[in-house]
DNA sequence: CGGGATCCATTCTGATACTG
DNA sequence: CAGTATCAGAATGGATCCCG
């Protein structure tokens, strides 16, 4: 269906790599959060905030099947597991922190930002609920 | 929709502000090659391998949006736009830098779990394309 | 050249309910 | 506690055609 095959061994750029590794809306999170340790499964659905028991499974076993991160099962009742950074993992995290630091210092504009979005896809969502 | 409410305003840390604000899968490699400076919509698509007109338009108009880049259209014929980076858009960008070193430094892992994700959605679509 | 509009398929996300 | 299963709706992506 893609008529460029050079799209599996060629990225664009190192960042191109990266993203595809990393997509989806809460694997840098997630990574964020193992960089205090390894961290429980609990631990870890209340820390990033707004995650679904689903989402957060999935995203934690692609992270896992990528290589990034090593889930252990610790066999107890009641079950105990923990999810831990491997070395590449706590590379591609510590890649994250430039990030974090821009937003921390801009999080007055972003905030701004997000609220905007919301008040042009309100009206869009009325629009759909008028049409029904 | 959401029971706390506290998502608008309070944010996980800056990397959640920072995430809602580049999510997209285009977004990140758009201001990166938009790094080299003003850059004008044809080049911006060859340079993005793989995004649609549509894509490609959508996302800038969000960035635009949220102040990260500036459009300017020089009202000539034939149409000539181009599109470079805000100081926001430049901070945000270097704090993307990180990332593309990680994803140089590791594309041969990179490719293999990317290979290994193929061969896992591949049955999985002959099974879809079975049962039909 | 640099878009805009529409249709359609695929993918992603989240809420709910259930299990060992 | 740590998941699994299912379903509905939203978001994403691409193809095609149109415009100034």
């Amino acid at each position: 269906m893609n008529s460029t095959p050079s799209c599996l061994a060629g990225f664009s750029c190192g960042l191109d790599a990266t993203l595809r590794v990393i997509a989806g809306k809460w694997k840098p999170l997630i990574l964020y959060f193992l960089l205090q340790g390894p961290t429980r499964y609990g631990e870890l659905k209340r820390a990033v905030r707004g995650v679904s028991d689903k989402m957060l499974i999935q995203q934690l076993k692609e992270l896992e099947a990528d290589g990034l991160i090593v889930r252990t099962d610790y066999k107890e009742v009641p079950p105990r597991v923990d999810y831990a950074l491997t070395s590449l993992g706590l590379d591609l995290t510590k890649a994250l922190e430039p990030l974090c630091v821009w937003g921390t210092n801009n999080m007055a504009e972003v905030t701004r930002v997000l609220a905007r979005r919301e008040e042009w896809h309100a009206p869009k969502r009325a629009a759909v609920a008028d049409s029904a």
